[in-house]
DNA sequence: GTGTTTTTAGACCGATCGGTTTATTTTTGT
DNA sequence: ACAAAAATAAACCGATCGGTCTAAAAACAC
């Protein structure tokens, strides 16, 4: 059990950065024996096909961007300057993310999204899951009034992600984080106008 | 040369749409074959590779988007009006765009980011191309008055391209342009903030 | 330490990959 | 109408695709 664990996990994490990097169908399985150092039997012997693998690189990918932008925001209280994290996170990452290749749920998404029915739905649920924590975070703040109540949690999420993505995207093709600076400060300028006005003490 | 010619154009149409939807490596030679109903050596009288196909097809499906974009704003004069009908146009077209499998920038930049280099660099160009012409809009506005001086038309530029980039990958992912929606509505907020302020008489 | 089970290496499979070649058909200029 | 030229069909190429299988090796329970 617990070989066969740290082989696969390995496989993982080689596929993980392979997928991210050149995509799906732009993936083989010799790339994977290549990077992995293992033969077919090996790879086989622990996933059942290309498909069972690129799920979980794709999950451990989305797992490991989640852990780092988790390490940041963990201690920090007020949802505003939590959300702020977030975006400097981004900005110091977006050209040299946490896994090769950009946001590994970008590249599934785009790749998925007229193709592969099981990756797609993985990146549904990973965009889903990432919008309900950012509106979580903003209801806590409503509740406890640090964050403006007229404000869709919603309507910011969906900006807030979209956003973010559109600037990994510039800044990937370009290979340089200056192509996300314009964009973190647009992201900033929408958490600014998140806090409490004078009209919202009623 | 003429019959050469509209079989090329026949060839360019139909791997623009499989290009876009399955990208480059998810579409093979077959493929063009089969939706073309040539063979193999109707296709390669014209074209030397796969990649000579590819790159003649990104650039015909950017022209299509530009097209259709072009006929919507062609007509409206003021900057602010010209910037908000983009906007509307993207609105309508988020899960159902110009050229089958969503925007063909963002599908090849993501693609061709770690890869192929020709590509990429034709995805670098058309972003390029859209920036400059965000810019000159702008510019135009702020010499006549109708934009406000105080913004920077670049940094405008790429926010404005990140966020529909953003919010078609959105749309695209999960097959429905209401999640294109809030991205529209904080577009239109940006623009709103174009308007020049009475502190810009001056 | 030994017998059993799990894991691995690597030959092998048919199918398909991108691309070439040659022979034939179609188009074209006159 | 006819010769020259261009365009197309289809067989063919070696390489690689994702995946299977068997036999050797390694890990494990006792």
């Amino acid at each position: 059990m617990s070989k066969a664990n740290r082989t696969r996990q390995q496989i993982v994490e080689k596929a993980a950065s392979l997928f991210n990097k050149r995509g799906y169908a732009g993936t083989s399985m010799g790339d994977i024996i290549k990077a992995t150092g293992l033969s077919k039997g090996g790879v086989y012997g622990n996933f059942s096909s290309k498909e069972d693998i690129a799920v979980a690189a794709f999950l451990h990918a989305v797992e490991q961007v989640h852990q780092q932008v988790r390490s940041r925001t963990r201690v920090i209280e007020h949802p505003i300057d939590k959300l702020k994290a977030v975006v400097y996170f981004y900005k110091e990452h977006a050209a040299q993310p946490p896994v090769e290749g950009g946001c590994p749920i970008q590249n599934t998404a785009i790749e998925a999204d007229d193709g592969n029915l099981l990756l797609r739905a993985h990146a549904i649920k990973a965009v889903g899951i990432w919008h309900t924590r950012i509106i979580q975070t903003l209801e806590e703040g409503q509740e406890n009034g640090q964050i403006h109540k007229g404000i869709s949690p919603e309507t910011f999420a969906t900006q807030f992600i979209a956003t973010i993505e559109g600037g990994i995207m510039l800044a990937q093709l370009h290979k340089d984080s200056q192509y996300f600076y314009p964009v973190a400060e647009l992201l900033l300028n929408m958490i600014g106008q998140l806090q409490p006005g004078k009209d919202d003490i009623a």
